[in-house]
DNA sequence: AGCAGTCCGGAACGACGGTTCCGTTTTCAT
DNA sequence: ATGAAAACGGAACCGTCGTTCCGGACTGCT
């Protein structure tokens, strides 16, 4: 009795992708990336299948909607920022100095990505689709912020959660300047940076 | 020989606008101004001729365009801006506690606007738009910041280009909060201060 | 009251962009 | 080599949304 060879029910198909449409997929995922880290969410689907000089069907058929796609590559852009903070965590220095190598790292990852500036910046539902792949981001960056503030580099009360906040309002100081604005992210990352450093007055002044 | 009062070229028109339509103007910016506030930038011109009982006909008589009615309740909300940074500036207190307080007061007042949190993060064509309303606060800010860093309580390097870029930052975390998300405005109002105060480490860690 | 001019209502229009559909092409196991 | 399954291309479709248009209602002056 010849049995099949149990796959589990969901799993990848037993049949491998055809030569072609792996590397249409891969095609795909790359002109999706600079498409849009160019012209941000709002680019086409027509634009991004030119760009990959395929037709948009071909699109459709990897990805079964827009949302799919965007999500596709923001969780690969969070599967970077956690390899980041891999990084940072091996990294050598103090404590604090492996924070502010991972933020600044992340951010200049960010810049210049106009979609994942925006995603950063406004997109809770994306944030939410790939959230699972975040877990991993999540779980370094509190690890880097626990051990700076034990290490009293960070303010006591600092915590991983600041982070996002942090990464959201760059998001959209970037998105700003990308069309011509503002005083720099440089410099506010700075601002921000300071305000979570030790000694930094805790107390509101009012 | 009847001479016609020179009404100088661009000047309100000789003939006052009728009632109904000074009536229905006003209720076309009120409707705006809550649907837009719920809704975002993307609420629908019909959604909001619905919400003020009227037709959206009617929105085009008074408003050319969409944008042309986003810029008016732009323009009125920095304007309400500006009016707060000179309450502050007549305010009581040191010259750090006017500042905060203009800051704070400015945030509450932009929270729960979706639309407004929209503009300030992301929208800089609105932002160009306005810019002739936008004056009398850049003004005031800067005078607010400068007194400020003049009496010690801010960074001596601290300027009124800050501003912009903390409450750009602070409108996408608004708008992420508002779909469920963040650690809470108010804690990275408190960080981005915190940066801005005298004491604050200036030199980057790494 | 009557009239001219202003203003209103909302159906219809057109552009835009995501998605579908199906005839054609490519791949791959036999 | 060959046929069937898988993948591609891109024109056409459809829903959405800003905008236009014009017949009808309303104001305000005489």
């Amino acid at each position: 009795m010849t049995t099949i060879p149990a796959t589990s029910v969901i799993d990848t198909p037993a049949r491998p992708m055809r030569a072609d449409a792996r590397r249409n997929r891969a095609r795909i995922l790359d002109a999706a990336r600079a498409v849009l880290a160019e012209h941000g969410v709002d680019a086409g689907m027509d634009e991004i299948a030119r760009s990959a000089d395929l037709g948009v069907g071909t699109l459709y058929r990897h990805f079964p909607t827009k949302e799919a796609l965007i999500d596709a590559i923001a969780a690969d852009h969070f599967a970077e920022l956690a390899e980041l903070a891999g990084r940072a965590l091996d990294g050598s220095g103090s404590p604090g100095e492996r924070f502010t190598d991972f933020i600044w790292s992340a951010a200049r990852r960010t810049r210049g990505d106009a979609a994942m500036a925006q995603v950063m910046a406004a997109n809770a539902q994306v944030l939410d689709r790939v959230a699972g792949t975040k877990v991993a981001l999540t779980e370094r960056v509190d690890l880097l912020v626990q051990a700076a503030v034990a290490s009293g580099e960070l303010r006591a009360d600092a915590s991983g959660a600041d982070v996002p906040a942090i990464m959201c309002g760059l998001g959209s100081v970037v998105a700003t300047e990308a069309l011509g604005h503002g005083a720099g992210w440089e410099r506010y990352l700075t601002l921000a940076l300071d305000g979570l450093r030790y000694g930094a007055p805790n107390v509101p002044l009012a």
